[in-house]
RNA sequence: GGUCGAUUAGCUCAGUUGGUUUAGAGCGUUGCAUUGACAUUGCAGAGGUCACUGGUUCGAAUCCAGUAUCGACCACCA
């Protein structure tokens, strides 16, 4: 025999990933079969593979491989997302280390650049997929900013704006002066901060010593102020209602205004009003008609108009503002506060609300439509408690238009052409310039402007499930057949930006776009299911993310641990929708920690390796079985029917982690500890059909735990047997559950029970395991059955708890030490003296606690409205328990 | 401020319509054995009044109410 030997993942995955490909079994193609079908949530272009990809794209990979294996066309389609402001971000930051300005080179040049960063960069993220085993159709790797998929975005504007569903607006909008655009609401995280509360006096005009104090956390805003405000109803102000007061350090004279908006007991309950830097103040501004004084440029820095620390940064400028404040005197204090401050997801710079002209896409229509699909249950949301904080997004008071331009380069350009105030939204230039035409039959193309925006990332993102089918072209062959995909899985932290809005459209253009005889009789949802993976966190249970540092490498990992005991290590306590907290924090690729989930993992794979590896060096006879072989094949069968069907039903209530547990504890305790080694031969030769029973046992069951370790299980297909080409696990058949025998599965737990016992005895008493004792039982019913009625219940037993003989008697051996058997009494027999009185009190410790629950039982039983109320199987189930546990009470008082 | 969720062994978590032997797994821990499939493995042990208090029920970890602690999401209080 060969020496000891280890699993070794990296050139098996290699292997079979390469053979995989080489096969085409990712590949699909309509056929007759029934699809199904994952779009991969598609991750940043320019991103590197991180906890939460690997994850995410383990559960899809179990999906698809369980639905290849149940002989469907499945479809998982990978691409990648232009992510418009993290790319843009990146790429101006690199020509910036050339010495490059955006603004130098212009539009074209700088899209020449970006879409080089993303020719040398872009779909590093889907290789490192493929490292994990992910099983996508390569083939269709589709990117939201190639042709077709712009094109999709462009029609779906005129679309939407022809529906009059888009519009263009002056709005307080929020502002990253770092990227130097708008972004929508989600964009902004809000935290709360550190801060503090300045209270700045207003002189009262007209007096010399009347003050009006506020209290503002912006004191760098008030160069923008245009009024000031107090509630009507405060007693502490009403003499100066319709005063006016000067603004300190500009002189400027603002009205004081009066509103039920203003809460009289934060800070001063006086209010200063910033039309130009604050929602709140901008709405107050045009309920009273205030003056508009936008005093902040688009990089965040003061200008003229602000007179004083022109040029400087805001942040800057407040110190400048508070030091002058002081100076004057107007500064009357600074108070501790803590608020929320909002921040950019992308580039972490403050947010500042700003007055900008933008395009909106109406919401409510679309957000009602996308509560009900969920409401009414047309799409399921795994976990399904995540539908509550779906429906608090799109309930009717928290929906907000949706800001979808962007100041920004890289992604579709707004197709909106303007000359002078009117504006002509079109697919193409020529168009729009038709249109202007019918009013401007002159007009030259060189007259019409087009909009310089792009449209937010998600605004083709929305569209991925019909886009990559080329859903918005010519040929609907595809999106007929494929759409509505089936499962979606992603993380919850996107419901809002992308599952909501993929259903929005969805129920938008399904219609259009298939017929309604189509969706009528298929349904318009993108998707009819979604996975909710949660979010990966550290040790310190912290979100992980690349800005602290905490996440680990994943290619470390998989190299460590190999892509099947990450994706173990990952999925093992992984429920749907709850955070997973990953243990192995990993730096610059050195793994400092242990991640004992994987290396779990990394074990049951060389648990799986050696079994195999055992079944391999048998030699063959061809006698009949032994009949411990025998009972222990036909118990396994049982089992393993059990755990067939167990595991289907936990596959379609998206248990994933429980299914994959179930498969290892089967694996690991029926197959390796119970079943090997009751067939495992003295002498090393066994019967052929108890070997062929034990390979067909197994590879059936590499089959089950193909989708969770696709490596491990396709090698150990390859050894089991000899294969034919196209004979791989990747697609064979998911297999059937036989048959169980009830019956069987409880007399052989006995026997189990039994040999923990003997074992027990060992244990305790220091005897060798391999010391061979005598086991006598006491004659029954119940040992008769389960010992007399097969000769490999007793053979089982001999050698499970190595035995030299197994006996049925009717009265108890004087020498012998009494354990349990079933209801009855085993006696093991020693050669040695035995400490009567231990034994004693062990037996009388057991008696106690059988006593006590027969109490319990017999109380229940004694209850008229339990054996009246509860179902006839639940009291006959209580009579059994009852009968066992007189029938065991009644053996340990015979043993005492 | 509003809403939702959580609280089960030292740790991370299961527990699926309330009822199969007075709660399960993995890891950790303790003891013993082993290095002849398994840089290990096997066997066994300890460890929980299922957050707390009431209620509904023949029966509650499971349903209801309240309390406490933690967390998440949403919200324009300067």
């Amino acid at each position: 025999m060969s020496a000891k030997q280890t699993y070794d993942s990296h050139q098996v995955e290699k292997k079979w990933y390469a053979h995989w490909m080489d096969k085409d079994y990712f590949r699909s193609v309509p056929d007759e079969r029934e699809p199904y079908t994952i779009v991969i949530p598609p991750p940043n272009v320019t991103g590197v593979l991180h906890m939460g990809h690997m994850l995410n794209a383990t559960v899809q990979d179990i999906l698809i491989r369980k639905a290849r294996l149940n002989g469907k066309n499945a479809c998982w389609v990978p691409g990648t997302d232009h992510a418009s402001i993290a790319t843009e971000a990146k790429v101006v930051q690199k020509l910036r280390a050339e010495g490059i300005k955006k603004s130098d080179i212009g539009r074209e040049e700088f899209l020449k650049h970006a879409f080089a960063w993303k020719e040398e960069y872009g779909g590093i993220i889907l290789k490192q997929l493929q490292l994990l085993g992910a099983s996508c159709d390569w083939s269709r790797t589709r990117f939201t900013m190639e042709p077709s998929l712009y094109a999709a975005v462009i029609k779906v504007f005129v679309r939407l704006y022809r529906k009059d569903k888009l519009y263009r607006g002056l709005r307080m909008t929020n502002w990253d002066p770092v990227a130097q655009t708008v972004l929508s609401n989600e964009e902004v995280i809000h935290t709360d901060e550190n801060s503090n509360l300045y209270h700045v006096r207003y002189r009262v005009e007209g007096t010399d010593d009347t003050y009006l104090t506020v209290a503002t956390s912006r004191p760098e805003t008030i160069m923008g102020d245009t009024a000031l405000a107090v509630n009507p109803d405060d007693p502490r102000y009403h003499h100066l209602q319709g005063r006016k007061v000067i603004v300190p350090l500009v002189h400027r004279i603002v009205p004081i205004i009066t509103d039920e908006y203003v809460d009289q007991d934060f800070g001063t309950g006086a209010l200063k009003i910033t039309p130009a830097h604050d929602p709140n103040d901008y709405a107050l501004g045009e309920k009273y008609g205030l003056e508009v004084i936008d005093t902040i440029n688009a990089d965040g820095t003061m200008n003229e108009l602000a007179q004083i620390a022109v040029g400087l940064d805001r942040f800057e400028a407040r110190i400048e503002v508070i030091k002058r404040l002081k100076e004057s005197g107007d500064l009357v204090k600074i108070e501790q506060y803590r608020a929320k401050i909002g921040r950019s997801e992308r580039t972490n710079a403050v947010v500042e609300p700003r007055l900008t002209l933008q395009w909106f896409m109406k919401m409510d229509e679309s957000a009602a439509t996308a509560l009900a699909a969920v409401e009414h249950g047309e799409i399921r949301f795994h976990p399904q408690s995540m539908s509550n904080m779906y429906g608090s997004w799109l309930r009717e008071e928290n929906v907000r238009d949706w800001c979808i331009s962007r100041q920004l380069w890289w992604g579709q350009r707004i197709p909106a052409w303007y000359h002078g105030e009117e504006v002509y939204v079109a697919e193409t230039a020529g168009q729009a310039l038709e249109e202007a035409r019918t009013h401007h039959p002159g007009l030259q193309l060189s007259d019409l402007q087009q909009d310089e925006d792009v449209l937010d990332t998600w605004f083709s993102s929305w569209l991925w499930p019909m886009s990559v089918f080329d859903g918005f072209g010519e040929d609907k062959t595809e999106l007929a057949y494929y759409y509505p995909t089936n499962d979606l899985v992603t993380g919850w932290d996107i419901m809002f930006f992308w599952v909501a809005r993929m259903i929005m459209a969805g129920y938008e253009f399904s219609e259009e776009l298939l017929g309604k005889d189509f969706v009528d009789e298929h349904g318009r949802q993108p998707f009819t299911d979604v996975y909710f993976t949660g979010m990966v966190r550290d040790e310190k249970r912290r979100k992980m993310s690349k800005s602290l540092g905490n996440s680990p490498d994943a290619l470390a990992l998989l190299d460590k641990y190999g892509a099947d005991g990450v994706r173990y290590g990952m999925l093992s306590s992984a429920a749907a929708g709850n955070d997973i907290v990953f243990d192995a924090p990993i730096h610059d690729g050195e793994v400092l920690n242990e991640s004992q989930l994987c290396e779990q993992g990394r074990k049951f794979c060389n648990k799986i390796f050696n079994a195999n590896r055992l079944l391999q060096t048998f030699e063959l006879t061809d006698v009949a079985p032994e009949p411990a072989a025998a009972l222990a094949t036909r118990w396994l069968e049982s089992k393993l029917s059990a755990t067939i069907t167990e595991v289907d039903r936990m596959m379609e209530e998206y248990r994933l982690s429980e299914a994959m547990v179930t498969l290892y504890r089967f694996i690991w305790s029926d197959f390796c500890s119970w079943y090997l080694e009751a067939i495992k031969p003295a002498d090393g030769k066994i019967s052929r059909e108890t070997q062929e029973a034990a390979i067909s046992a197994f590879e059936r069951t590499m089959i089950l735990l193909h989708p969770f370790m696709p490596f491990i299980t396709e090698e150990v297909w390859h050894q089991l047997r000899p294969r034919e080409a196209g004979d791989d696990c990747i697609v064979s058949q998911w297999p059937q559950p036989g048959p169980v025998d009830q019956q069987g599965l409880r007399d052989f737990t006995l026997l189990q029970d039994a040999v923990a016992g003997i074992r027990d005895i060992r244990n305790q008493r220091g005897i060798s395991h391999g010391e061979a004792l005598r086991l006598v039982v006491r004659r029954s019913a119940q040992t008769e059955q389960v010992l007399g009625a097969d000769a490999g219940a007793v053979s089982f037993l001999q050698k499970a708890g190595v035995l030299v003989s197994v006996d049925l008697v009717d009265a108890a051996p004087d020498n012998g030490l009494p354990f349990l058997f079933g209801n009855d009494t085993a006696y093991l027999i020693l050669s040695e003296e035995v400490d009567l009185e231990a034994e004693r009190a062990k037996t009388e410790e057991e008696l106690a606690r059988l006593r006590g629950f027969l109490r319990g039982i017999e109380k229940k039983l004694g209850n008229e409205r339990f054996v009246s109320n509860a179902p006839d199987e639940v009291v006959a189930l209580e009579r059994k328990k009852k009968a066992d546990a007189e029938a065991k009470i009644a053996s340990l008082e015979k043993m005492l």
